[in-house]
DNA sequence: ACACTGACCACTG
DNA sequence: CCAGTGGCCAGTG
C-alpha cells in the first residue's frame, strides 16, 4: 500500500463522525492542496469498493450530492444520509452548515 | 508522449 | 442568479 492522496483521502473519510458530512475540497485542504478537490472525488469513485469508507457523508461544497450517481442506487445516498440524521431534500442537504464536518479543526 | 476526462472549487462578468 | 474560465493531480486511450 502506498501513501498517497488516496490513503489519505480514506483516512479523513472514515473519521467522518455518523450525522455529519464534509466537501471535496475540504478534503483536499486538509490534504494541502485546495485545488486538488477533483482528485478527492475521484479517489472516492476508486474508495468505494471500500466498506469502511462512508462516501455518502462526502459531498461537494454546495451540499449537493453529486455522487451519488455512483452509489448502487441513486436514492442510496440520501437515504443513508437520512437515516443518520441528515435531512436531505433534492439532492441537497438541509441546513448543510450546520451537518459540516471540518477535518482541519477536528483533526488538526 | 499527447489529449481528454473526472463524485470539484473559487473567481469574474 | 447564471455562465464561463482557470487550476489542481492522476489515470486512461
Amino acid at each position: 500500500m502506498n501513501e498517497n492522496f488516496f490513503e489519505n483521502v480514506y483516512e479523513v473519510v472514515k473519521l467522518i463522525p455518523e450525522g455529519r458530512v464534509t466537501s471535496y475540497g475540504a478534503i483536499g485542504e486538509y490534504l494541502g492542496s485546495k485545488r486538488s478537490a477533483r482528485m478527492v472525488g475521484w479517489a472516492m469513485a476508486a474508495s468505494h469498493t471500500l466498506p469502511d469508507v462512508p462516501a455518502h457523508r462526502v459531498v461537494n461544497a454546495k451540499g449537493l450530492l453529486t455522487g451519488k450517481t455512483h452509489f448502487t442506487t441513486p436514492t442510496e445516498m440520501a437515504t443513508l444520509l437520512k437515516n443518520e440524521g441528515v435531512n436531505v431534500v433534492d439532492e441537497k442537504i438541509v441546513d448543510f452548515e450546520k451537518h459540516f464536518w471540518n477535518p482541519m479543526l477536528e483533526l488538526m
